[in-house]
DNA sequence: TTAGGGTTAG
């Protein structure tokens, strides 16, 4: 449609030049609201007296009739063939034909068309021109016409201001708006709900409420689209009591009955937390409309009422007829995701096809996010590669998407895919991204996105800012993590405190953490659910026995806090520190929450520990029962079958592995020297100093060896080989340290990054590099940070 | 023939 529009404005750019008085017509209706026949019937009864074309006037009467009837292509067909386009009513209806349509670039090209001709524009054109302007969303354009408006002398003309108000706040430039309002003569209604609407699109709720608040003081009439902008502004800033108040105002004016203000109502209630209010409008609707339901729906999901927007949607199928539209797809998604409800989330998906709504931006993006969030990160990619338009909240869905479910590296790709997009990553992509960097990332490149970020101007955000605390602490960097905590105090949060808390303890100094704690009392925050995760944490790291149990116990005594499954998790992890894997089981079994895949990746991690194979095997089969991630499980019983030399079952589990399409993560170990990063894999020979590297693994071979508790001899020949090609010896971390131990100053300490968990043998061995070189060596992995100096490590030799 | 309008993604 668009392409055949345009072209029509283009073929007959060059047409005849007016001969009717433009003025005259303007005569005709310029002080009337007439409705469609009574424009007619003047139109011809004027026009049979003053124009000499009768043939043109009928071709003006079936072009109104074109537009009004909704078939703009038959309007742009008559108009073109028009000998005579010097009235500038026909263009007008063209004008206003194409804005309703949003063929905005179409309606602004018919006004320069429309110039070229030398028909001038009146002030019914100009109102046209200016939506089309402000639906364009270019400022250039816009300026033009304004000024075009100001030169002619329209700009007095209150459908044009009024036209000029909405289009400025929707360019965002409201003070160009507040300007037009204030220095208008006379404001009719419109003027006052365009302004307030404007506000409210601009997010200023306030000034909105100020403005409604002005207009009834001034005794002007309000009408229903008033009331909608004033609750819209009453949703906007949460401000309950007001919209309490407008409610009240609703009632007493009648206008209690009227479908779009209803809407407003359950919206407004729904955003201001209270959703109880937001239901009662409801269901005293009589006659509910699809809307109705959406607004009731997104009221739901806004206040986690998850399972009751589910069954809502369910009663007004079954009772009210009501069709599921675009929107409500939309709004349900975001259940499906929290409630982990995929199967839901595909029908939803399977519907919106079969209906048609696809392509949809919005619910295209909402579906991403769906898959991402029941860890569908392939489906989430597909949607995200099949969509017909993207844009940056669609960029930002996958990237998070990708890093929700540990795809750092694929999100860094994503990532710089997106910068040579035309859009400027935002306060989300930052908080979506960061925790990539946070997975993989090293100290300087954790420094390099927050300049990156300083300079697009979007660390002042408190989820940024907890986002950098969280970057920095998982970075290796605490210093950094602990500076931007202090820095940031007024956009601190009980985040703030929670993620350097956990921030202290993946680097086992638990002791700091609990410090920390005591400081948050004391500056009277309360702890939540999260603190206490953090603080479990960091005792479990830390090894803090009696401590843990302390603050598990406290949690609901003092706080009133139910200890939820990741408080569980980490007293499981406790459990297994200290052995005591049967306590372990039987608290998984008797607790009252279902245990989840990372219950059950605690248990496998103890058993891994002590070496008991037969109950890692339980954890990974319930692992594999929940139909979990499973490939870092697969690898963990793997490695302990080879170690117990079981390598039938090795066999077994790679099959296993490979039917289910999984494949092993390629491990790798990264250091930064002298402003470079580095990427070692293991036995890796790419390293343009490779050779001097392997001289020094060599050097410390010997002593390494000492601690190295691989036996090659007691296997069988076969399994010899096979052991062999398993040797940690060449690790990619012993190669990532040597080269820090040969490319930095003796007594420096070196820090390197692993994308997955050590294994046994380069502990030991790591431990044993820092007492013979008298070095901090300090290696994170997905999990924690090990701080290795003078043979021991701070995760207690339990990770 | 003109202006303002309900529910929509992280």
């Amino acid at each position: 449609m668009a392409t055949t529009l345009s072209t029509c404005c283009y073929i007959h750019y060059n047409s005849h030049k007016t001969t009717i008085s433009a003025q005259k017509l303007k005569a005709i209706n310029q002080n009337d609201k007439i409705n469609n026949k009574n424009c007619i019937k003047r139109l011809q009864k004027r026009k049979l007296r003053t124009l000499a074309k009768p043939n043109n006037l009928s071709v003006s009467i079936s072009l109104f009739r074109c537009v009004e009837s909704g078939n703009l292509e038959c309007a742009l067909t008559l108009f073109e063939k028009m000998i005579i386009r010097t009235d500038p009513f026909v263009w007008n209806v063209i004008i206003r034909g194409l804005t309703d349509e949003g063929l905005f670039r179409e309606a602004v090209d018919y006004y320069y068309r429309m110039q070229f001709e030398g028909v001038r524009g009146d002030s019914f054109t100009f109102p046209f021109v200016i939506k089309a302007c402000g639906g364009l969303s270019l400022l250039m354009e816009g300026g033009k016409v304004h000024a075009k408006v100001t030169k002619i002398g329209l700009d007095v003309d209150v459908y044009v201001c009024n036209a000029l108000i909405v289009m400025y706040a929707k360019l965002g430039l409201i003070e160009c708006s507040e300007k037009i309002f204030e220095e208008m003569n006379v404001k009719d209604l419109v003027s006052w709900n365009s302004m307030i609407s404007g506000y409210v699109s601009a997010g200023d709720g306030f000034s909105a409420l100020t403005h409604f608040r002005k207009m009834l003081a001034l005794g002007m009439k309000y009408d229903r689209f008033s009331i909608i902008s004033g609750l819209g502004a009453c949703s906007f800033e949460n401000f309950l009591r007001s919209g309490k108040e407008i409610h009240c105002q609703i009632i007493r004016s009648g206008l209690g009955s009227d479908p779009m203000i209803l809407t407003s109502l359950i919206d407004m209630y729904g955003k201001c937390g209270q959703v109880d209010y937001s239901e009662s409008v409801f269901y005293r609707i009589s006659g509910r409309n699809v809307i109705h339901v959406n607004a009731m729906i997104g009221a739901y999901v806004l206040n986690s009422k998850y399972n009751e927007s589910l069954s809502c949607l369910e009663k007004m199928i079954r009772n009210d007829n009501i069709v599921p539209d675009t929107i409500t797809l939309i709004n349900l998604l975001p259940s499906c995701s929290k409630l982990g409800e995929l199967k839901l989330g595909k029908s939803i998906h399977a519907l919106a096809i079969r209906r048609g709504y696809c392509p949809h931006l919005v619910l295209e993006t909402t579906l991403i996010d769906m898959y991402g969030s029941c860890q569908r990160v392939k489906e989430a990619n597909l949607m995200f590669i099949r969509m017909k338009d993207r844009n940056l909240i669609s960029w930002n869905a996958m990237i998070s998407a990708y890093v929700q479910n540990g795809h750092g590296r694929v999100a860094f790709e994503l990532f710089h895919d997106l910068l040579n997009e035309p859009f400027v990553p935002d306060e989300m992509t930052i908080t979506s991204i960061l925790p990539a960097y946070a997975e993989f990332a090293l100290p300087k490149e954790g420094k390099q996105i927050h300049g990156y970020m300083t300079k697009l101007g979007l660390n002042s955000n408190s989820f940024v800012c907890n986002s950098l605390i969280y970057m920095y602490a998982k970075c290796g960097d605490l210093q950094g993590a602990k500076r931007t905590f202090d820095l940031k105090s007024s956009q601190r949060d009980i985040v703030s405190w929670n993620t350097l808390i956990m921030g202290y303890a993946i680097h086992g100094l638990g002791s700091i953490s609990l410090r920390l704690f005591s400081r948050m009392l004391e500056e009277g925050v309360i702890p939540n659910g999260s603190t206490f995760v953090s603080l479990l944490s960091a005792c479990s790291i830390a090894g803090l026995v009696e401590e843990s149990w302390t603050f598990f116990n406290s949690m609901k005594k003092k706080y009133g806090i139910d200890p939820g499954i990741e408080h569980y998790g980490c007293i499981i992890d406790l459990l297994g520190r200290v052995g005591s894997l049967d306590q372990a089981k039987h608290l998984i079994d008797e607790m009252p929450l279902e245990p989840t895949a990372r219950i059950w990746g605690s248990l496998l991690a103890a058993s891994r520990h002590h070496r008991n194979i037969e109950l890692a095997e339980l954890a990974v089969h319930k692992i594999s029962s929940l139909q979990h991630e499973n490939t870092g499980s697969y690898v963990l019983l793997s490695n302990m079958y080879a170690e117990a030399g079981r390598w039938e079952d090795v066999e077994r589990i790679n099959y296993l592995m490979k039917k289910q399409g999984l494949e092993r993560n390629v491990g790798w170990t990264r250091i930064e020297s002298k402003g470079e990063t580095c990427q070692f894999t293991n036995y890796d020979q790419s390293h343009a100093k490779i050779a001097i590297i392997y001289d020094a693994l060599d050097i410390i071979l010997t002593k390494i060896r000492e601690v190295s508790n691989v036996d090659v001899s007691r296997f069988k020949p076969k399994d010899r080989r096979r052991q062999r090609e398993n040797h940690p010896m060449f690790h990619s971390v012993r190669l990532a340290i040597c080269f820090g131990l040969i490319s930095s100053s003796v007594g420096n300490s070196i820090l390197v990054r692993k994308n997955i968990r050590m294994c046994e043998d380069c502990h030991k061995a790591v431990k044993k590099i820092s007492e013979i070189t008298n070095r901090e060596i300090v290696v994170g992995d997905t999990k924690i940070y090990h701080h290795f100096h003078n043979g021991h490590c701070s995760c207690g030799d339990y990770w």
